[in-house]
DNA sequence: TAAAGTAGGAACGGAAAAGTAACTGCCTAT
DNA sequence: ATAGGCAGTTACTTTTCCGTTCCTACTTTA
């Protein structure tokens, strides 16, 4: 039995944005440009950096952000929005004032029951 | 050390949609129009009544869907989607053809690492 | 009389996700 | 000489989720 079905492309993109921080990162880099590791590890606070580095992996292996490196000797590597993670901006832009509407609705406040 | 930015609803907007089935749920909700609890859970092939009760109960909750209870005996219980559930209609919508476009360029395949 | 459907609720248990902490090698600043 | 920053990696531990199973109460059908 598969958990997901797997006609459903759906699945696999939610699956990648899912992740409690995947999408602050991108709303970062988004919002600020291009940023260095250290960088967006401030930007996302609380983040460690397993996480962080994980969640990049993930994002560049979905070819949404880009991962530059210099072989400098302190390497300073720099992780930005591709063109497909550009697509998500809109979407995520979209959502984002959605949820805002919603919690000056009170939706995400404690219960809510009217029957809408 | 919250692990949530609290400042961002898009979080919570997320973790509301994010459960494997959750998406899927209101997927067929809008396609297919209201359904009944065992109708749904048809619907949505491999999904247990747990799962599907607590994704429907949280969905309720958000005031995204709407719940009817009939007092027959044998209880027949019908959920549709509410004007916000409609809401993220269209942003799931969209970021289904998204998804799709991915997949016709082989994100989700095995691994793709070409440096886009 | 027994089985099955309706709409769930309660409890248990394993797996996966996520947080924490320690470590790397190299360089710069103190 | 040593502390700290860069960009992570690895191991360990905790938590949380999710599926499975069993249960309700009532009715209809075989």
């Amino acid at each position: 039995m598969p958990k997901t079905p797997p006609q459903c492309p759906m699945d696999s993109i939610l699956r990648l944005l899912m992740g409690p921080w995947t999408t602050y990162i991108i709303w970062v880099l988004s919002d600020q440009g291009p940023q260095r590791f250290g960088a967006l590890k401030r930007a996302v606070p609380g983040i460690s950096t397993r996480m962080l580095t994980e969640r990049l992996r993930m994002l560049q292996g979905a070819g949404v952000i880009w991962r530059e490196q210099e072989q400098t000797i302190p390497p300073a590597v720099t992780y930005g929005l591709t063109s497909r993670g550009n697509d998500l901006r809109g979407v995520l832009d979209t959502l984002g004032h959605i949820a805002e509407r919603w919690k000056d609705e009170g939706v995400f406040a404690e219960d809510e029951l009217g029957t809408v």
